[in-house]
DNA sequence: GCATAACCGAGACGGTACGTCCAGTCTTTCC
DNA sequence: GGAAAGACTGGACGTACCGTCTCGGTTATGC
């Protein structure tokens, strides 16, 4: 480890600010970080952190990046619905429970107001989340379970975006049965509803 | 009007502070709107505006309320599809396009870090929203074209779920065809997506 | 007493700033005195201070006008030179020993390198100390002991010039006989200096 | 010029340092002059300031040590009087008029905040200056027009105290008339001052 | 003639204070 | 008793320098 010298920044340093964000967002909420409270708890001065970033969301990008590689794991078992049914959990308990997921709330929240911080959304964290959520379709269409011509973001949008609205939006529950639903076997069109209100499976 | 008086709130100070509220943030955006410049922009004491108000998104909430109760209009033609897809139409141009629905955005943001705020949301402004949304669902079920036992909620979600998330996350247009595609019924399950990359619909 | 209404400051606050200033002056020196100390040694907001002052030398220059007053006593004696050696006994001991010959000390150095500061000096507070420094001469002539035509600016600058380059330049100590010889009978060329180096009068 | 070696000090960084230094002190006054700035200006590190000079003030007494040397010249017309008129408005003249006198009037200025400036002020720049000013009454007594045993150091003082003091605290013009009266000899004691008032000599 | 030690430039670092902005509270006077 | 006015405490903002540090590069001995 260097600290201050002429090959650039303190790894150190990069590495207790994103980790004092990452602690902070979870212990008070976004609303309550501050710059000045990232570097006291980092053990950092304040010019470092205006030196490498350029605001609190621009950190959090970078502690998301870091962070979030690891949360969502591959599914594989041959039939869409199954693997859609599974990434659906994963995605519910990622989004409402994981300390990621409340980091990634809180910027899709700020990026309502800043349109660069919604550039680098859309460009360093989105591709990333959205190609996990592709990958279920793009297996079934090369398993032939889907036709070549098949939309697969439209297909997509459908079974993750009601998902995000309800925890952006509504902040309705992700019951066992909503998700089951989104992943649906053909033909299901929630008519019968009789498991709906039962355990929840993404989020109390 | 009255100033200063010992009979209750002035009428013309509320509406004051509203139209300015509504007006700053459409010129400099929810960012960078203050409660001092809303009182300066309304010709309002401060004090005035934290006697009735208990932040800038407790305004925009009023304010939200006050204007968008005429920005969605009915569809009855007898058929779901047809209806829905009206519907949808309608909310995607509410929501990317109109000065409400800058609003919506902003408070739907701010809701990620207040939970208070996601609260006064749910329960003054989305229940009115919803309600919109089930129309179409609800005369649908009333004329048999639905099972009295489906869950219309969910139904509900699976449409206008995709919407607000391009809106809020990804940021991607809604085309015609994704909008035909969600408002689309039973084996619609974008098999044949010749119509994909047409025209779009709700925004550029 | 008021604090914070239309009727514009707190004299409570003003007060306040303008003690601890002083204190701090006293206590750390000049160059340790920041703004930020002198806020909350006072009590008050930073803020508070920058709307009624334009920098820690505004404030000490208030400061001064409120408490140098009363340091220095009237001399007549009916004879010049018994005058003008108690107001110089007086000067030296005000510039080298009080806390506000302190800060006239900081000050003027301070006004070193910064015009502004410079000319608050020549305006606000050296009238005073002159108009001081100048009655001896006055008395003097009025009583017929000095020409009616007498430069009594150049005699005042002669009389009380050394003393402040002793003070502000040399450090030299302001003994007894150098004050002598400044309030000087008429011819007294500092010829027989047998006094020299005898006990200090001013300071040590 | 070598740069990088491992017996002494760069000589050309020490130029280039007091250079940047004089410079800057005459382009932006004093106040402004920062480390970093004469580091920028000389193009030098500032761990190389830091390794010769202590503070900003260091440097600035070495660059009037380098510089100041050459600013008075001699006079010796045999007469106190003439000579000493002569050197007083010489004296006026540096204080005033020269980037050197400049650099004088702020480090005095400085000197009041800081002991260890003002101490440096007294051992390495007042002697030399002191000793032209004791000059003249030196010839004047070797050639008996002063008693053996007169304070000259007083005399020396009652002489440039008064230009000191307004130069560094009233900023009154130097006049002819004011030098003259401060070079004159026996009876002088402006009971005359016919010439008050004149042409200026020292500075406007 | 090649290692090595001292100085150099560059520039990141932890800090402190700056001067500004806004939040939210309070006091006074007017209506 | 509500309203306008605006001063107040408080705290974060983003900037500027301070003085320290580590690095890699550049010489002039001195082995």
């Amino acid at each position: 480890m260097h600290r201050g010298n002429r090959h650039g920044r303190s790894e150190a340093a990069r590495e207790a600010v994103l980790e004092a964000a990452d602690n902070l967002v979870a212990e008070v909420g976004f609303a309550r970080v501050t710059i000045e409270g990232i570097a006291a708890r980092a053990g950092v001065a304040k010019q470092t952190i205006y030196r490498w970033w350029r605001s609190k969301t621009d950190i959090l990008v970078d502690a998301f990046v870091a962070d979030a590689d690891q949360e969502l794991t591959e599914h594989d078992t041959g039939d869409l619905a199954t693997d859609l049914r599974a990434h659906l959990g994963e995605l519910a308990r990622f989004l409402t429970e994981s300390d990621s997921g409340a980091v990634f709330r809180a910027l899709v929240g700020e990026a309502q107001h800043d349109p660069g911080l919604a550039a680098r959304l859309r460009a360093e964290i989105l591709p990333g989340l959205r190609a996990r959520d592709r990958r279920p379709f793009e297996r079934a269409q090369a398993r032939g379970e889907l036709p070549d011509d098949a939309d697969l973001d439209a297909m997509v949008d459908r079974a993750v975006g009601p998902i995000h609205y309800r925890v952006l939006v509504t902040g309705e529950p992700l019951t066992s049965a909503m998700l089951d639903f989104l992943a649906g076997q053909r033909g299901q069109r929630a008519e019968a509803s009789g498991s709906a209100g039962s355990a929840p499976d993404g989020v109390s």
